[in-house]
DNA sequence: TTGTACGCGTTATCAA
DNA sequence: TTGATAACGCGTACAA
């Protein structure tokens, strides 16, 4: 491995005069300059980020901690973070817990991780990370991060609740509102809804982004038009019949896997979506488009959120004040964005 | 931040001490090592690993390059390469080339990403990673890796063809051939093939396999029955027609996507997957499951391809023999599983 | 305009 | 069993 001393020697200069030329400093003759500059590219020098980190304390890098990279927002939200850190000349360090692996289906209700994740931040920290962005796969509150973290840290797509750590999450309950404003612009008016488990927070903001449109609407909304699912497909399924004779002319999902769930009965009874009823769902996945037919949905802001956080982390580091989260930052929402396709019948009456 | 010179202080010892404790040397009184380690539960101190590694010269580190991590292979690949570096204790540097975004749909025949990725790598060797691990998303012939590369390079997925850095690829041959030979269990003679572009190596590779089967049954396969696609859901749909004029009792896609383009057109056509028709596809995505009826095919070993490139990349920087491949381990296949769903009918007469 | 010398937090080599 | 001290490769006062 060449150096900058071999630089030096190479040229006839001191070591300061290569680094001062390396770094773009002013005062050093051009002759000198073009001499070193020639060598550094002859000798395919390059400098060593580590000894240069360790002089500078700071890495310029993130630590990525991502609950399970298989999960389906993963790739995205971390595509977002490695679109931030390309343009803001940022590393990334990247730590996947597997958790999803390792716990299997539920291992968001189960705590034994924690320990891992402390030893995880603690590994990053240790590589002297600048700061830490933590992916979740499912959204919810997290108490991951260590008191005495002595960088900045960001969560992406769960919430931390805690004043020193912003959230950046999904918008549940306008998306949702969306889905259902969309539904009543199509003539719904009885709509079923097969929701995540209760104690989600996506279920809650979702529900009451559904409410805040039939209350907009000053239609009473009927707690038996809720089915709670678990965001699997087989509860899209259960749910279905239910659903059905409540006589309900659409099936809103909050999740496009349990709307897989309900064409599944819904084939099963001979019924077809976009016809015999309306079905829409959430998350946007890729395969909602290959539902026949094609599932009405809304997307999720996954690139987004991972850009945002990450984006916030380089400020907090740049600007290099570890404090309290100013209360309008402490959440920061953003927007699903609603995919009109063939799942959803127009029943006005023209 | 706390270092081993606070510790060695409050202890009243050398540095050289509380490293060697740290390190578990031995020759250090037991005395002594119960109060260091005490001091550095207290203080809460973790070795920084920069300035061990500018030390020892090893960061424990590999660096990934992944093409584009939204792409459907790559968290998979990813998750085999975080397995087998929590096993072995690395870390991994993560860069995103974002080439699917960049440069969209074709980018793979697009040679203007090169200078990007020699960057990207130098970037890598300046961050002092011990090896590399390059993952493709498309199967093929890529020099990435610039000739002085002075660490250990493996390529998952795609090919190097190169006799310094080992290839670990995906056995299409064989997965190709085990799909044929199912459908010939099954009765099928007449077999379509909605193949991928043909200069593409999985196509030829999963021709040739298609063809070992055709040749182990004596029945000659007749290439008007090919139709070639691109990967996408629109080929697949507009190769159908060619090929129920061909009077193919079974489909074969080279991908699950443009087996969903079969779907959807077999759809229009009135003919259903599995009872009139059957249709087999390849790589085994989730969104497969969700056809109607849900579509036989065969998985990618994707998590095993990751982990097995890092392995061997790890087992180079171990062995630091970073010399020419041995030929038998230039490409290493791994294999295909079948999984039988719905799509196939049983025509044999009984 | 350039060079010297020191320090960053470690490990490694000796000597004590 | 322990301790001084010299590296590792770089940045940066300060001196020349």
């Amino acid at each position: 491995m060449v150096t900058i001393k071999e630089i030096a020697k190479r040229c006839n200069v001191s070591i300061a005069t290569v680094s001062n030329i390396i770094n773009g400093k002013p005062n050093v003759g051009r002759e000198t300059r073009e001499k070193v500059l020639k060598t550094i590219e002859e000798l395919n020098y390059t400098p060593n980020y580590i000894a240069k980190n360790l002089k500078t304390r700071r890495s310029k890098t993130i630590g990525v901690v991502v609950e399970d990279i298989t999960a389906f927002c993963a790739p995205d939200i971390v595509d977002g973070i490695t679109k931030c850190c390309e343009e803001k000349g940022y590393h990334i360090l990247l730590t996947n817990l597997r958790l999803y692996r390792k716990f299997g289906e539920s291992y968001y209700e189960n705590e034994k991780f924690f320990p891992m994740i402390q030893k995880e931040i603690k590994e990053l920290i240790a590589k002297q990370v600048d700061g830490i962005v933590y992916v979740t796969t499912h959204e919810r509150v997290l108490k991951c991060f260590p008191k005495e973290l002595n960088v900045p840290a960001v969560m992406a797509y769960g919430y931390t609740r805690s004043p020193k750590y912003p959230s950046i999450v999904v918008d549940d309950r306008k998306g949702a509102a969306e889905v259902i404003r969309y539904l009543f612009s199509m003539g719904h008016r009885r709509i079923g809804i097969v929701s995540g488990p209760v104690r989600s927070l996506h279920t809650r903001e979702r529900l009451l982004g559904v409410q805040d449109i039939f209350t907009e609407q000053g239609i009473p909304f009927e707690k038996k038009c809720v089915v709670e699912g678990d965001w699997r497909r087989g509860s899209g399924y259960r749910g279905t019949d239910s659903l059905l004779e409540q006589k309900v002319t659409a099936i809103f999902c909050m999740s496009d896997i349990m709307a897989g769930g309900v064409y599944d009965r819904l084939g099963e009874l001979g019924l077809i979506p976009g016809k015999d009823i309306s079905v829409a769902g959430f998350d946007d996945r890729e395969l909602s488009t290959y539902y026949k037919p094609p599932l009405t949905t809304t997307a999720l802001p996954l690139f987004e959120i991972g850009y945002t956080a990450c984006e916030h982390a380089i400020r907090k580091i740049e600007g290099s004040d570890c404090g309290e989260v100013p209360e309008e930052l402490l959440e920061i929402a953003r927007s699903c964005s609603l995919t009109v396709r063939d799942s959803v019948k127009d029943i006005r009456i023209q």
